[in-house]
DNA sequence: GGATCCTTCTTCTTCTTC
């Protein structure tokens, strides 16, 4: 909650106040410093806006050269002020480093010595990740064993469930007004044909990888238009330039379990992208996507997917590193985005606190 | 035959004026 000393803030402009309030809001997890930052802008602003002040100002102490940065960003209507990174940025300035909330760790433990990826040198690139085995013969492709284990948490699931807060509520303010943009049947409608194009295109992927793999580990084939059906044509399109860096195909649409934690899930693929091999995951999105941060948690998706792989006795070689790659309907290049080592073992981390997350809240059941 | 499994997607601050 925060509150505003009105007789204070009568000279500032509404939309600069609620500037203040909105970077305050959103740093729900430090309220005492957040209290405190709010003031120190707010002491700030009155430094800069007092109308030629005759009379001694109460903040008149305050060193207005020490917050020159944050004086710009508040008084500014053209910075871009209110992303976390400012945020933090300017917090440090203040306070130090930021000390991580642990809120999101569960109290049951996944076993931190499991160490998904062994060879974490990024410059092994001329490794396959093989650890020198070269790799012949078609991909793997391990269907799922519907074995009635309903009980093996499954990767999408774990992050479907521990989505948080703040995710569950931007999905159901979306879902809101794409109801009551296209009613209830329309939605439902739009939702199914989403699926049904990404099944499709996973599906053309699939198959213009398998023809790949058994024609050549070097050449890759091109994507050839008219041979898709119409509305993947342009995702495959999309994609075309990035397929032409996929070589040696060793997994598509492959079941991995983690034989210590788990867990399963079906990888897309298992390919050197650009010569390293990788856990790949396809994407279709209707948004632009050319960051990696726009991927929401596909990045711990794949490596979750990765380090299963690394723990599954079925597959004899690891895999360290992960591309996502998205496509697009209307044919525009498409965005690749490499995981290296670093990263990984990053994703691998968060990964493994959502599934903590997963079953502690699911322990009882 | 029916039910279930794993996926397939969806989010990212948000306003007004030039």
């Amino acid at each position: 909650m925060v509150f505003v000393h009105l007789s204070e803030s009568r000279r500032m402009h509404t939309n600069q106040l609620l500037n203040c309030i909105k970077r305050v809001v959103f740093c729900t997890k430090r309220t005492p410093h957040c209290t405190c930052l709010f003031e120190r802008y707010f002491t700030v602003h009155h430094v800069l806006r007092s109308p030629k002040k005759k009379t001694t100002s109460l903040y008149s102490s305050v060193d207005s050269g020490r917050y020159s940065s944050l004086v710009k960003s508040v008084v500014s209507t053209r910075v871009s002020s209110q992303t976390p990174e400012s945020i933090e940025e300017e917090n440090s300035h203040f306070y130090g480093p930021v000390v991580k909330s642990h809120t999101r760790t569960s109290k049951v433990k996944v076993p931190k010595h499991v160490h998904p990826f062994l060879n974490c040198d990024d410059d092994d690139d001329d490794d396959d990740g093989a650890h020198g085995r070269e790799f012949f013969g078609p991909p793997t492709r391990i269907s799922l064993q519907r074995d009635g284990k309903a009980s093996v948490p499954s990767v999408t699931r774990v992050l479907q469930d521990t989505l948080s807060p703040l995710q569950r509520f931007y999905l159901e303010r979306w879902k809101r007004r794409m109801i009551t943009e296209l009613g209830e049947e329309g939605f439902k409608e739009y939702t199914l044909n989403l699926f049904r194009q990404g099944g499709l295109f996973h599906n053309a992927v699939e198959n213009f990888l398998s023809q790949d793999a058994t024609a050549t580990e070097t050449k890759p084939a091109d994507v050839i238009p008219g041979s898709y059906p119409t509305e993947i044509e342009g995702y495959m399109e999309s994609i075309g330039y990035i397929l032409e860096d996929i070589s040696g195909v060793r997994a598509i649409e492959s079941t991995v379990h983690h034989g210590t934690l788990d867990y399963r899930g079906i990888v897309d693929c298992v390919a050197r992208y650009r010569g390293v091999l990788c856990a790949i995951e396809w994407k279709t999105s209707e948004k632009p996507k050319p960051h990696l941060s726009n991927t929401f948690d596909n990045p711990l998706q794949v490596a979750a997917y990765a380090g299963a792989l690394n723990g599954d006795n079925n597959y004899k070689y690891q895999v360290e590193k992960g591309l996502i790659v998205v496509a697009y309907k209307d044919g525009s290049p498409g965005h690749a985005h490499p995981l290296n080592s670093t990263q990984m073992l990053d994703y691998w981390e968060r990964w493994l606190v959502r599934l903590e997350e997963y079953m502690e809240k699911n322990k009882s059941r």
